[in-house]
DNA sequence: ACTATAATTAAATAATTGCTTAATCGTTGA
DNA sequence: TCAACGATTAAGCAATTATTTAATTATAGT
């Protein structure tokens, strides 16, 4: 997991007149919690191979050598984004014999992504 | 916008016996299409700042210094987000005066986060 | 016209990230 | 037990990305 630090070495600037701390700005600082951590899902999914790979994975499971044919990348480049994605609970495995089948750990994700297409279907 | 090219410099792995391309796991590949280019939506999301913005934008819309106060990173760091976001058509602005304001320019981008939540809350 | 402030843009640097090759682990079948 | 194959892990490299500082643009007020 990489480090969560921003490198702030300076300061930040010097802002405008506009914000109060204790005011309605203010408590929207607060409001940040409710979301930290959130973009990790997202980045995850910000992979056009591990998107595809979890395309592919809600048709039905795949072995790592298919998903490495399928997407035209190595057999190892898969083996690490599907650890990425292990970790965050987005895909289980199941070994047989020498192969290992990978399939969906989540429901939410195939909502998340037909919500993700609508929103880029729109846009074109 | 980076280029698409994935650096193919040399050949792709020697596969497994399993994969039959003219097969089921072949069909697959075309499935691919269906999610081209939607991993971009979820690149831009996959950044804790732009996150932190949008989800400060779906309370009131703000301006530009606001949100670096709030979020804690330089004037120029926002506005590059907001560029970003901006291109993707998930915000808009509007110029009163010295100051330009953001807000949501997507309804779906709510729906997305809140349901990236609800994987998230479960994951714990 | 000049100054101050908010915002944007540009250039450089620092940090992440993804891929490749090589080595290792685990299972199967001779 | 040894060889073969699928999968994973490790290390190094290349490319992308985020942030910083500095310079520039735009607007308001004097």
């Amino acid at each position: 997991m990489p480090t969560r630090s921003k490198n702030r070495t300076t300061q930040i600037a010097d802002v405008c007149d506009c914000f109060e701390p204790s005011g309605r700005a203010g408590e929207l600082s607060e409001k940040l919690l409710e979301v930290a951590g959130l973009s990790e899902v997202f980045k995850v999914l910000g992979d056009e191979t591990r998107t595809g790979i979890i395309h592919l994975l809600s048709h039905r499971e795949l072995c790592v050598c298919d998903l490495a044919e399928i997407m035209g990348v190595s057999m190892p480049a898969v083996s690490h984004h599907l650890r990425l994605l292990k970790a965050h609970r987005l895909v289980k495995y199941r070994r047989e014999g020498k192969m290992v089948y990978y399939s969906l750990d989540d429901r939410h994700i195939e909502n998340l992504i037909r919500e993700a297409q609508e929103h880029f279907a729109e846009q074109r």
